[in-house]
DNA sequence: TCTGGGGTCCTAGGACCC
DNA sequence: TCTGGGGTCCTAGGACCC
């Protein structure tokens, strides 16, 4: 059966939702970034002219484009137009799928075939989300998702491209492999195809099957299906149902360094915002993984499996020390430390039959309360307070998927 | 001029057990 | 002393995505 599938993909998410929200920043060149080493998150189609970019670092942004406002992202503004265009989706389907913060899957095949013309109803989309949330999108049109989304990236901003069936032959015999990203044909990909003299995504589907097996292994199978324009996932509409799998936060440093309290009182900190979050979503994580990243980009990661689940600051931190304590003597200077906790499970709200754990938990939840109130770290470990004696502070966490899960 | 932060999925190798 | 094969679990690392 033929499908019809739209991929609603919000340009410029983040720097239009603050444009919409700040009439001052309208019309105008800003990138939207975080704090300290950081980089471009959002550039504004004004900035972009200038050849402002995704990835760029603030000294770059502004030698492109002296004028350029930089703002300090905001994930709960996102959080919430996501949210609404996910609400304004639902009022011309009920098979929606969130796929990430600005980007949304919709199967109306079942509209169009009452012949119906899906750009008609592309472009009551574009309509309304514009007239509502005052920002644009770009619409793709396909019969399945990675079609949908390759033609989505057809025309920014503000476009609307149908792929038919038919038309794929022709169209992706002239489309380039690099064209492939966002479907599962990332840089070294498309690199490794192109070595091997597959330039087009049509060469890529024409390819025999063995020849990609053999040098992408299982992906080949795959790889060959999205050069032939074939998909056959489903539009998940089922929303929040999906599980998290780990909740982790990174921070790099404002220097490099190679002093083990500054690294210590850092890991003290992500595990106060990896608890917090943990806590907040009811669960507990029974997989510690350490990350550090050196000043030349390399790094190092390890991880410790636990007997039981743990949810509490100072169990996930004694976990995360006795990682770390495996990276030392350090033979370079480290740049970032990160800390994730995966497998795992909701909450055994029997545990806090517990007193010792039922005490622990008060405190902890308690400390959460107060600082949700009044702002994070209004309450915090010495260790934090240690931290910004070294010129630290926490940033806002770039939650995206997983706090659409969690709200949604 | 160096290059953020949040995730997911997959693979490969080693340990261990039967 | 040398020899299996299959399965599972754990770990490290890579690729990809927004």
């Amino acid at each position: 059966m033929t499908r019809t599938i739209l991929l609603i993909d919000m340009n410029a998410f983040f720097a239009s939702v603050e444009q919409a929200m700040n009439p001052a920043l309208r019309g105008k060149p800003i990138i939207v970034c975080g704090r300290g080493r950081t980089v471009v998150t959002t550039a504004s189609y004004e900035a972009r002219v200038f050849g402002v970019k995704t990835g760029m670092n603030l000294y770059q942004a502004k030698q492109a484009c002296p004028q350029v406002i930089a703002v300090e992202g905001d994930m709960s503004r996102y959080i919430d137009a996501s949210h609404n265009i996910q609400r304004i989706a639902r009022e011309f389907t009920d098979q929606v799928e969130m796929f990430s913060i600005d980007e949304c899957f919709l199967d109306v095949s079942k509209t169009c075939r009452n012949e119906v013309d899906p750009q008609n109803i592309a472009r009551a989309i574009k309509h309304t989300i514009r007239e509502k949330l005052g920002v644009t999108c770009s619409i793709g049109i396909g019969p399945n998702k990675v079609v949908a989304k390759i033609a989505s990236k057809m025309q920014k901003p503000d476009g609307l491209i149908e792929i038919r069936e038919k038309d794929i032959p022709v169209l992706f015999a002239l489309m380039a492999v690099q064209k492939l990203q966002g479907v599962g044909v990332g840089r070294h990909i498309s690199e490794k195809l192109m070595s091997m003299g597959i330039t087009t995504a049509g060469q890529l589907g024409n390819t025999p099957l063995e020849k990609l097996m053999h040098h992408f292994g299982i992906m080949g199978y795959r790889l060959k299906r999205i050069g032939e324009g074939k998909d056959d996932s489903p539009v998940d509409s089922s929303g929040g149902n999906e599980l998290i799998k780990s909740v982790g936060h990174s921070h790099t440093f404002p220097r490099d360094t190679r002093d083990i309290s500054i690294i210590r009182s850092y890991m003290m900190m992500l595990t106060e915002k990896v608890g917090l979050r943990l806590r907040e979503y009811g669960l507990m994580g029974k997989t510690v993984y350490c990350t550090i990243r050196f000043g030349d980009f390399t790094s190092w990661g390890a991880q410790q499996g636990l007997k039981e689940h743990i949810r509490q600051n100072r169990e996930i931190f004694f976990v995360a020390e006795q990682i770390l304590a495996r990276a030392f003597p350090l033979s370079k200077a480290v740049r970032l430390v990160g800390l994730s906790i995966s497998d795992l499970k909701p909450r055994d709200t029997q545990q806090f039959l517990l007193k010792e754990m039922e005490k622990d938990t008060t405190l902890a939840e308690a400390v959460d309360d107060i600082n949700k109130k009044y702002g994070v770290f209004t309450i915090k470990a010495s260790s934090v307070i240690l931290s910004e004696k070294f010129g630290i502070r926490p940033s806002c966490g770039m939650v995206s998927k997983q706090a659409l899960k969690i709200k949604v």
